[in-house]
DNA sequence: GTCTATAGCGAGATAGAC
DNA sequence: GTCTATCTCGCTATAGAC
């Protein structure tokens, strides 16, 4: 992608974030990035394309970096907890991105919504897959798994809605206590496997 | 509040949530109310007027709904649990007004965007408070209460984001899943206080 | 590849009759 | 208290020069 395209994108994020995407003015977007409103048109066909780029790639680097992480863990327990630091880091690095990804999803016309979702949901899947497999192995504690992935999902997925960059925890201490709060704690067994 | 109001307020509400703020036309509200968008002003002042009202009135309903549930529980566990079932019960139940409240924040003037995280900051640290209450005290695990109760709160507000009223669980049997998460799981001390 | 200029539309809100 | 008619503005997007 060229510099003048990534000047529009950056600029598109933060007004979309601070201001949501149908408050937001291709007026803003251009004097944001110092160019003319006209002139996004060469790089964008409309402001949905902006938003679109901004939802897939996002999503798409979060399962790319999901992968990376999990690379080679074979434990089950392991594996969890690789996944939900990455998820929470993720989401503290990404903070405004994500939290466009969260809501501004009204804004898609129907293949792009379409689109963007079969890619969340492949991604939620992964997690989802893991929990179940958790359970049925007995490695986690049994209960209604589907909601036990979206308790765990969204816990973390709100991370983006609190975290502060300049703030008194780091991405990586709030990785580290979800990743113990995930897995001793809303997964763990209550006793049996303490030890084992 | 007269019948008409309500039924503006009813479609505002139903629009603001499928389409969000910002992309909902007076005209549509009026529409979906049967008078024309003129008459909507003789109830209130402006578009923004209408979105205040959701907010503020449902956060105020949140309250007064919590304080029933949690009035005469003494026992801090006890109390944990109500709140939680009180929580998610309202979440489930008010889905629409909820998510809303979660997203729609940034249509309101300075003025009223305060009033509004007034209410919503004294509602939380009800919360926060029992959470700190019941780590100091030793009846819950101990870490990062903030933290801790952050991860509470946004797991149980997330319910209203996939919670299907025509699904598989009802809203109490969730409200049940979450408290029984929360209290015995995400706040329990490991081992110690399972048989005291 | 960026510009100036503008088309074309729909938005929120108001005026004033009934 | 609701209506019709309309004001005024700012929006997305396009046309066409450079």
């Amino acid at each position: 992608m060229n510099a003048t395209k990534e000047i529009i994108k950056k600029a598109a994020i933060n007004l979309f974030y601070k201001k949501s995407y149908f408050a937001t003015a291709m007026s803003s977007i251009a004097l944001d990035s110092s160019i003319q409103k006209a002139s996004i048109y060469y790089h964008y066909d409309s402001k949905e394309d902006i938003l679109f780029d901004i939802l897939m790639t996002t999503m798409k680097e979060l399962t790319a970096y999901i992968e990376t992480c999990l690379k080679g863990i074979e434990n089950i327990d392991n594996r969890m907890r690789a996944a939900v630091r990455a998820h929470v880091k993720f989401h503290c690095d990404r903070q405004k991105e994500v939290l466009i990804s969260d809501s501004e999803l009204r804004g898609l016309t129907a293949s792009n919504y379409k689109a963007f979702v079969i890619q969340r949901d492949a991604y939620e899947k992964k997690f989802q897959d893991m929990i179940i497999q958790g359970i049925d192995q007995g490695y986690f504690a049994s209960g209604d798994a589907k909601v036990i992935s979206y308790a765990i999902l969204t816990m973390c997925t709100a991370v983006a809605g609190w975290f502060k960059p300049k703030g008194r925890l780091s991405g990586n201490q709030i990785s580290s206590i979800y990743e113990e709060l995930v897995v001793t704690k809303l997964l763990r067994e209550s006793s049996r496997r303490d030890i084992a």
